[in-house]
Parts: structure tokens; C-alpha cells; sequence
DNA sequence: CGGCAAATTGAAGTATTTCAACGTCGGTGG
DNA sequence: CCACCGACGTTGAAATACTTCAATTTGCCG
């Protein structure tokens, strides 16, 4: 593993991590004992599909995608995992799809075996386990919901909001300045199309389309910043997905 | 929750649906305890969304689908549960999504707080509700793969190859007659048409093309044959997915 | 300043949606 | 038993959206 990503030091910091906040002590020195933290360049990959992991992951910092290489030579991206977020299998099976880094990243990683043996001798860390898969598998069916509107534009309104909800507190991609709701795309237009299920030229279609519309105003292609949020919540369809109560508290702030 | 479903018999054979079996006497004494047995029509919903569960189920026999009613009123089905498969949150948290049944089911019940506690003795059934989940995370994925094609011929060969893969040994949707591999669809057009993001007519479009191209035939708008199936497996995009060695023995048996 | 990668725009071809009409099957009631 | 009805599937034709390929612009880095 040591010629993917550069070990980074041992595992300072892992206690703040918010998945690990609260658990005991002597679990916490135990799993600090086991864990390297490392460091991933953009577009590093750091697992193969159908590898076996020999270890499980959690994000520190960063982004990380879950891909797929097609036969016919395309990618499909079909999950993004931001800070906190578990990977790897953690029971035996191989991996379907490959995770690389989405701009610079940090993870600490964990020996397999030894993370098993810690979960079965410690039920708070097993619950830790359980409860980052139901959130991967909840990310994965808002994400099918997005994925099922007809227009890009419909998927794209979904993923903004997405980002808002989702990733926009615990990754910084969402902010508020000066009374305006800004957003940090935290993709590349090629990627964010393969993860929309479109091409790049409709996708930047349908951004000026939103812009035209009056929704959105593109700063930059990376930058933009929400003018009618219920509006694309509409396009977007399923409202109530994306309006929980932190989210609320967001919107609230723009006064 | 004697209003949804008839209650028809306490727990006769849960020890032997497929994740119950292998599990140790005395925990299968106390399942069986605490457990009853319900029978749901076609269409009949089993479970609200954003209800708050009070049960865990299991399907013992027919096809639950996950959905989604949007606010616009288009109807999304974000997935399918069959025979063995477990629902329900096993955690605190609302449901997102309402379940329905498909064609006739059963299925049994646990109360939700008698099965936890169960959950928490046993480490043979707390790890079965960890493997349902990594099931359901699976075929989330796979899911998201197939509707990550642009063309509705595309998703519908992927739709059909995952019939005969995941669904077809466990709930007999594929079989083998006079050396011909022949698929039930266990959706209306409509409803599959909201599974593959798309209206009836093009689905209909979709399934003449494919039978045009010689690649399936259409006995009845339920019941089809299959001619050619790498040539639906190449239109389906990772076929890697979707040749596993249970479903190569099936197709080996075709000589 | 030049060069490269990424994003955008244009235009033509293709696929899908939409609306409307028609056919088929199964059941119900005369 | 047959006629009717409704639900569902299919087909047709026009409108719309998307993909594709090519060209152009933008922003960034050496």
C-alpha cells in the first residue's frame, strides 16, 4: 500500500473526527495504535475495483469518489464521500467499484483484520460501523432520486441541492456571504456529467440554462451562488429530501 | 397495524427463509416468539413514508418495492425487495420512502424493540441485519449503474440482466424451458417505466427494439425469452456486474 | 507570451417525451 | 352468451431534449 499516497504521520486528530467523537478512551488509543493517516493527490486512485481491501478507510479531509470504468471506455461516478465517511468493505467480498481522490484528500486507513477484531470486542465501535453504511445507503437512494428526473437540468437542480443539504456543512461547499448562498462545485464539469449521467456540453448547457433562468449566477464554473432556491427544489422534485432542519437553518440566515 | 395486511399464522418455516437459516436453536425460538406472518395484495402499501417503523419485516414470499411519490406527482420506485430480504429501519429514523407490495407477498414481522434487544444478545443476527444491509447497499449501487445509461435500451437490457442475476433464482423470475431462458417481468409497464426513468410508451419502444433486433421475444407483455444474451449484456455496459458464477451456471445449462 | 486543459458554443443528427388514437384483454352486467 | 367498459399496452406524429462532433473561448501555468 505504501507506494499509494504518502503516510502523513500517525493518527493525531482521529479522536475530532466526528464518526469517532464520544467513543471511549481506551478504544480511541486502541484504534489510534493500528491507524496511519495519508495523503492523496487529485485524481490518485486509492483502491482498485475488484481488489480486496486489506484495510478500511475513513475521510479526514477532502473528497473521494466511488467509480466505475465501463466496458465501452466510460466512467460512471456513482457516489461521493466527503469527511467522515466510511470506505472499504468491511466484511469479505470484493470491491465493484474504484475509489479515487477528487482534489487532495486525507484518510486514515486501518489493517482490516485488526479493525474487525476491535469491532466484535467493542460494540460502540460495531454500531460506528453500522450506522456509516445505513448513511452510505441513504446517499445512495437520494442519489437513485436524482437520477431519476428526465431533464438534466431537473439532476443537476437535484445535486445542487444535494450539495447543499448533504455536503455543504460537513465539507464547507455551501456558505453564506454577504446575505447570498454561495456553493463550491467540488467537481470538474467532466466528472460532475459522468455522476449526472450526461455529457459535459449538456451539462454546461443546462448550468447557463439555470443562469438564464435566473436561479443561479455562475461566478466562475466552480463558484456559484443560489438566487431561487424553491425554484430549483421544484425542478428538482422531492422537496422534503432536501429540506431538513439544518438545512432550514441555512436558508434562515439569508434574512 | 392489523388494519395493513392479514395477519395469517405465527412464524410456520422462518427458520427456513435463506438469512434465518444456520442460525443458532434457542435465538430462532425467540424470533419465532415474537414474530407473525402477514399477507399483502397487489398494491396494498405495507409501510408510509416518513412513518416511523414500529416493525422490522422480512419477505417470505413475492416482491415489495421501495417508492416515492414526488411532489409533482410522478411516482419514483428506487428499488425492489424480494424473498429474504429485510426492510424497515433498524435504527431510529424515519423512512424516506413508503414500500408497497408488487403482485401478492408475505412477509413477517418483528416489533421493532423486541428484535433490537435481540439484536444486542446475539451476535449471529445483529451481524444478519449487517449483511441485509450491505445486501441492500449493493443493489442500491447496482441500480445506479444501470440508470447511469443514456439510452432506455440500455437501462432495459440492464434492468433484464439483473432480473436474471439477483432476482431470478430467489424469486423464479428466470428459468429454463425446452433449452430457452425465459424471463417474467414482475412489473407493470408503468411501474417499470418509473424504475427506469422513463414513460410507458418509450419503455414499450424500448422492449419492440429489442425484440426487433432479435435479442428477446415477446411471448406476452409479461413473459419474454431470451435470444441473445451477451448481445443484452454489452448494451447493458459492465457486464463484469452482471456474470457472477451462479448466473454463468445458469447460462451453461442453456448447452 | 505561448500552450494546454477545461469550459463553452454552434449546428446537425438522434433519442425521448408528449399527446392522441387504437388495439387487446379480462371482467361485469344486461 | 355477448356487449360494453376500463385498464393496460402499443403505435403514430410532432415537439422537445439530448448527444455528437467541431470550433472557439477562457483561464491557468510555465
Amino acid at each position: 500500500m505504501d507506494n499509494r499516497g504518502n503516510r502523513t504521520g500517525q493518527a493525531d486528530g482521529l479522536k475530532m473526527l466526528h464518526p469517532f467523537t464520544g467513543l471511549p478512551e481506551p478504544l480511541l488509543a486502541e484504534l489510534e495504535a493500528i491507524c496511519t493517516r495519508r495523503s492523496y493527490a487529485h485524481g490518485q486512485v486509492i483502491a482498485e475495483e475488484m481488489e480486496h481491501l486489506t484495510f478500511v478507510g475513513f475521510i479526514a479531509k477532502g473528497m473521494l469518489r466511488m467509480q466505475k470504468l465501463q466496458a465501452d471506455g466510460r466512467l460512471s461516478i456513482v457516489g461521493l464521500m466527503v469527511e467522515g465517511d466510511m470506505f472499504g468493505r468491511v466484511f469479505n467480498g470484493p470491491l465493484h467499484f474504484s475509489i479515487a481522490a477528487t482534489g487532495e484528500a486525507e484518510v486514515y486507513t486501518f489493517p482490516r483484520d485488526a479493525f474487525e477484531t476491535l469491532t466484535t470486542e467493542w460494540p460502540e465501535l460495531e454500531r460506528l460501523v453500522m450506522l456509516s453504511i445505513l448513511n452510505e445507503l441513504d446517499a445512495a437512494r437520494e442519489w437513485m432520486l436524482i437520477l431519476t428526473n428526465y431533464r438534466v437540468t431537473e439532476r443537476l437542480a437535484g445535486f445542487l441541492m444535494l450539495l447543499c443539504r448533504r455536503w455543504g456543512n460537513v465539507a464547507n461547499l455551501a456558505r453564506i456571504d454577504d446575505s447570498r448562498l454561495s456553493l463550491t462545485i467540488p467537481l470538474s464539469r467532466a466528472d460532475l456529467a459522468h455522476f449526472l449521467a450526461t455529457r459535459p456540453e449538456s451539462l454546461s448547457r443546462a448550468f447557463h440554462a439555470l443562469a438564464d433562468d435566473g436561479l443561479i449566477v455562475l461566478r466562475t464554473p466552480y463558484d456559484i451562488e443560489i438566487q431561487d432556491l424553491s425554484a430549483l427544489m421544484d425542478l428538482a422534485g422531492s422537496e422534503d429530501l432536501f429540506m431538513p432542519s439544518h438545512f432550514m437553518d441555512l436558508v434562515s440566515r439569508l434574512s
